[in-house]
DNA sequence: AGAAAAGCTTTTTTT
DNA sequence: AAGCTTTTCT
């Protein structure tokens, strides 16, 4: 985010009048009505719905190049929200384009990166000093524990992972401890999940620190207490632009809406057929409920697509219209015909990574370039299937959506080092690195300083300090931490005369972290030297070290450099925004696509999700999609046999091509017995007509079981959890005690009378 | 403090 | 099954 100190009561001024009416700029030209209508709609409440493929970004960019254009808006009065770092980054580059000069001043950010620089301006009003530090997942997870534990939980029964779950449901709610209601509670820990999180609210705020989720709820309390305050940026921002607004939380849209109150030139753009993350917080109902928050508003369909062939389209929208919840669009396209979608099914996980990778390379030989293809998962492990055909016929592939640069083990430690640096009451960076390399500082001594530290009030670095003038702790750890303070020391004088990247290449030399990877034998280790290296040459874009350590927690991200043609390989999640000439679809099946789990947590609001899902992947393709599934799968460790997706039912069958293999559909089926399984797919093969009918006899059969076959008490049996009783039913939702796997809801047909 | 043993999990992921 | 984390042992 460009950060240009624009005060933004400076912003406040009369803007210039538009032009009088001429001929519309090239820009307004080069759009369909759609488009246009949803760019000049300036004022008031405005919500573009935005189908896939249907110009979005275009929309938004120029919208916002048509406001600083006709004069309604200086660069810094409208305010343009993104979700991620990529995309406020593309957007400030297709501005700059179209305008044909870099715009200085801009509010164009992700929610925490503009939620950030509000804090810093108006830390006070959090507690917070403005030079507060921004906690990453690690932080925030080792913090939660230290609460935890503090507290005396029994982090065995209630992990520390769960609870850090629930205050950020809390958080993406908008609700801090004090706003947490009875209709908010939660049976976690017993009830105690409200005081914990008051706990660690108080220790985030004792470390002068926010986590990524109080950046928007300090700002939005900031906004709810400070009339005055609130009313500056209210002012200031004439104009707001929402980018992917479906996937917005409870928190950001009170944030929103709370800015927008004064102009109500509010402008959302998104597609609530591509809300895919509800799990962490996204609130499909801020989309579908917009017309009511904002009354008045516009909604503009944008439904010409640009990307994907009639059968491609005509296969997504067949799919999603199976959903209930939704606002409804129709793309259309003047795109020829193009190729049906393909739909194959394959004996297992195996052949069809064999298939797949056959397909890429015929694709190939017919003059497809690598890079357009993409095969996209629905979990992380169906990819080593994929990745080991690829490495064994030699085709080059990507992986997209690994882990991030930042969160790497290595890069994070070295982080840590140069936090403590700049600032010696780091608390859980200087505990993050007390003992790495080994320095014989262990669990023991960790834990005299934490309890000194928290005696004194002091920060653990201070107490550390104190310790090793005591004798308090043993010898060997005693003359290591002594060392180790001293060290700081010496680098921190240092940091005044020497280069910031200078600095930190000593610090890793010195600490001795450097020379651990060295030393360290395994693959992975040369790969971490080089991620440090690429840590130390990434400083040099910053002015100084802290305004790199700024950045580094909110906006650093791996440059995957495009490097040549390959395969690419990634989630349904990841593909979000992308798109390719070919898309494979691999893993349609009951219990993997819907996801088992969504399917049990979640009930129907999930299992749209994954539709939803599903329709994000179809969508991706310009021009060829290829559906598989398979009979049999091995998951972790056992042989799995599964039902083709009913996904793939859904697909509107006259723009499919079903190329099936003979007999697998319906593998699996109540004979969950692999032998079974595998007899029946052994069994002589039908011809195409017949294996059809034979799959829909079977489909029938499994979902045909009369309901209220189970009563409460009734002890039953089921495959995966064994023998248990009925505690209640819904409809075909059963809940069980399991004498061995304790208390789970499976679906009706899953379990038999015992 | 460090090594060995035991245990646990395993959808999706940004900031 | 495997990889990682936590617990237990020395």
């Amino acid at each position: 985010m460009s950060d240009s100190p624009a005060a933004p009561d400076a912003a406040e001024g009369p803007p210039t009048a538009p032009p009088p009416g001429r001929a519309p700029a090239a820009y307004l030209a080069a759009l369909n009505p759609a488009q246009r209508e949803a760019v000049e709609a300036t004022e008031g409440p405005v919500l573009v719905l935005a189908g896939a493929g249907t110009g979005k970004t275009r929309v938004l960019t120029t919208r916002f190049a048509h406001l600083l254009m006709t004069g309604r808006a200086a660069p810094n009065q409208v305010l343009a929200v993104t979700f991620t770092n990529k995309a406020a980054r593309e957007m400030k580059e297709r501005i700059a384009r179209l305008i044909g000069r870099p715009v200085e001043g801009l509010w164009l950010g992700t929610f925490h990166a503009l939620s950030a620089r509000l804090l810093r301006r108006h830390a006070a009003l959090a507690g917070l000093a403005p030079n507060f530090t921004i906690l990453d997942t690690d932080d925030q997870l080792r913090l939660v524990k230290q609460v935890a534990e503090a507290a005396n939980l029994d982090t065995r029964r209630w992990t520390p992972q769960g609870l850090l779950a629930v205050i950020e449901t809390w958080k993406n709610r908008g609700l801090g401890p004090d706003e947490v209601g009875a209709a908010d509670a939660t049976d976690f820990a017993a009830g105690r999940a409200l005081a914990l999180y008051r706990d660690y609210q108080a220790r985030l705020r004792a470390l002068n620190a926010a986590d990524f989720g109080d950046l928007l709820l300090h700002a939005l309390a900031i906004f709810r207490t400070n009339a005055e305050v609130l009313g500056l940026y209210q002012r200031a921002f004439r104009y707001i632009l929402v980018d992917e607004y479906q996937d917005t939380n409870v928190a950001q849209y009170l944030w929103l809406r709370l800015l927008a109150q004064r102009h109500r030139n509010i402008c959302c753009v998104g597609d609530d057929d591509q809300s895919i993350y509800s799990w962490r917080g996204a609130e499909v109902g801020n989309i579908l409920r917009f017309e009511h928050d904002f009354p008045g508003a516009r909604v503009i369909r944008l439904e010409c697509n640009y990307r994907s062939t009639p059968h491609i389209l005509a296969a997504a929208s067949g799919l999603i219209a199976h959903n209930q919840g939704r606002l409804g669009k129709t793309l259309w396209t003047e795109d020829g015909e193009g190729e049906k979608v393909r739909l194959r099914g394959l004996w297992d996980g195996e052949e069809e990574a064999r298939f797949v990778c056959d397909e890429v390379e015929a694709l190939q030989g017919r003059g497809e370039r690598l890079g357009a293809m993409a095969v996209l998962v629905r979990a992380g492990f169906q990819m080593r299937a994929f990745e080991e055909r690829l490495l064994t016929l030699g085709i080059p592939y990507r992986v997209l959506g690994g882990p991030r640069f930042y969160e790497r083990q290595e890069v994070r430690d070295a982080i840590a080092y140069l936090r403590v640096v700049a600032n010696p009451s780091h608390d859980l960076s200087f505990e993050r690195i007390v003992n790495v390399p080994k320095r014989g500082i262990g669990e023991a001594t960790v834990k005299s300083l934490h309890e000194l530290a928290r005696a004194r009030g002091v920060p653990v670095f201070e107490a550390a300090r104190d310790l090793v003038a005591t004798d308090e702790l043993r010898a060997k750890a005693r003359v290591a931490l002594k060392a180790l303070i001293d060290d700081f020391d010496r680098w921190r004088s240092l940091a005044g005369g020497l280069a910031h990247p200078e600095l930190a290449r000593t610090v890793l030399e010195e600490s001795g972290y450097t020379a651990m990877w060295q030393a360290d034998r395994s693959p992975d280790a040369p790969g971490r030297l080089e991620n440090l290296k690429e840590l130390v040459a990434a400083m040099e874009e910053f002015e100084n070290l802290e305004g790199f350590l700024e950045h580094v927690s909110l906006v650093m991200e791996n440059d995957q450099a495009e490097d040549g043609e390959r395969l690419n390989l990634m989630t349904l999640h990841a593909a979000k925004g992308l798109e390719f000439d070919t898309v494979f679809l691999p893993g349609w099946e009951e219990g993997l696509f819907p996801h088992q789990r969504a399917l049990d947590e979640g009930g129907l609001k999930s299992l749209e999700e994954e539709r939803r899902l599903a329709h994000v992947g179809i969508t991706r393709a310009r021009r060829r999609v290829v559906v598989s599934f398979a009979a049999n799968r091995r998951v972790y460790s056992t042989w799995q046999s599964n039902l083709p997706s009913r996904f793939v039912d859904e697909l509107p069958a006259e723009h499919v091509e079903r190329e099936s293999e003979p007999g697998l559909y319906g593998a699996g089926s109540a004979a969950t017995d692999l032998e079974e399984g595998a007899a029946r797919l052994r069994a002589p093969r039908f011809g195409g007509q017949a294996r059809l009918i034979e799959a829909e006899a079977w489909t029938v059969e499994t979902h045909a079981r009369p309901a209220g076959t189970f009563a409460v008490g009734g002890r039953v049996f089921h495959q995966k959890f064994g023998y248990g009783r009925v505690v209640s039913t819904d409809g075909a939702a059963l809940e069980i005690e399991f004498e061995k796997a304790g208390r789970k809801k499976v679906i009706d047909r899953f379990v038999e009378p015992a």
